[in-house]
DNA sequence: GCGATCATGTAATCGGTTACATGATTAT
DNA sequence: ATAATCATGTAACCGATTACATGATCGC
């Protein structure tokens, strides 16, 4: 299970609450790593009655006070020992792969609008991670130096790009197969 | 939910066991759909009775019994209607890429070897893809002409070798990059 | 007033993983 | 003998998803 291991990284990166975890996950770490809020506040106070992080309550004027967890000495070991196991490759789970192969018994001309809004979201997912490359790593606005945690961030993002990149030209593969199939039966 | 999906996809494609349905999930729709022979059962059992698919007991000598399922016609249905949902691209889940992040609070250098292990079988697992299409697809004992279902099958093989070599590509850099932090820090 | 945002949770369900279990046949 | 392959399951656990639930403040 990593979903410990990616709060740990992302509290290390910089301390917060689970609302604030939760909104990282919807961009950065959520790159690459999906979590709802609710699998976060159960995990927080896991990890917390385990000792892996520190709570402190912070009040705050015109907001609901907020508890701010940061990595405990143990959550650093803990997260240590789990970077130097060896992992295994992901497995693939890839829905829109069965569908297409399931149009064979259906039209397959009736995927082609749900290729195209994937095709559409993709491209503005990699939009989306190219203005956060321009934004933190390559633009005028970026550090000139990067740091250790800053080149591996870039890095990790330039894999976010290469996969959409690749996405979208497939989808247009499957585009171009599906039509084909549809004009020349 | 696409287990479900993925199996009646399958056996719609040939009629076949559990253990052959297993087999198919180590290859095949297992390149884009993983199960263990355990889900698959469970499944099997489930759409059996709930009359999505129709079981023969088929006798065999110097083998076990098998018992050999086929889709019926409500299965058909609930797989088209399926086919006509539309579902959100997959949220990815990359292990690798957290201990890349991971990495900025421990040793790079130690990621290195773990970011070989994963080329390496990525590689592979890319020349087992290319093996296939051409058996399947490009080569000499291919069919001339493909109908509708190869068609679609190779598109879909087609995006895992593409997967494959995005892949190789970014973790390459990434070694690149592990290699470049651990020689000027 | 009302919707959006900030902030934190509980409960039910379900799918996936891991471990356990059995037993026949074929090839070395 | 024994390891590998064929063949089919049960049980426990755990993580993820979905639904439900509350309550404050800010801007329109």
């Amino acid at each position: 299970m990593a979903l410990d291991h990616a709060i740990l990284v992302s509290l290390l990166e910089k301390p917060g609450s689970g609302y604030e975890l939760a909104r990282r996950f919807e961009r950065s770490i959520g790159y690459f790593w999906t979590a709802t809020h609710q699998q976060i506040y159960r995990v927080l106070k896991r990890m917390e009655s385990d000792g892996w992080i520190d709570v402190r309550e912070v009040p705050q004027q015109s907001r609901p006070d907020k508890k701010e967890y940061s990595v405990a000495a143990l959550g650093r070991t803990v997260l240590a020992e789990w970077l130097h196991e060896p992992i295994e490759p992901e497995s693939v789970r890839h829905e829109l792969a069965v569908k297409i192969r399931g149009a064979a018994f259906d039209d397959p001309a009736a995927l082609i609008r749900e290729v195209e809004r994937h095709h559409h979201k993709h491209t503005e997912r990699l939009a989306h991670y190219l203005a956060g490359e321009r934004r933190d790593f390559t633009g005028p606005d970026a550090p000139e130096a990067l740091d250790t945690g800053e080149e591996l961030q870039h890095v990790v993002l330039r894999g976010g790009i290469a996969y959409e990149r690749m996405t979208i030209a497939w989808l247009e593969d499957v585009l171009a197969t599906l039509r084909r199939l549809g004009t020349a039966p």
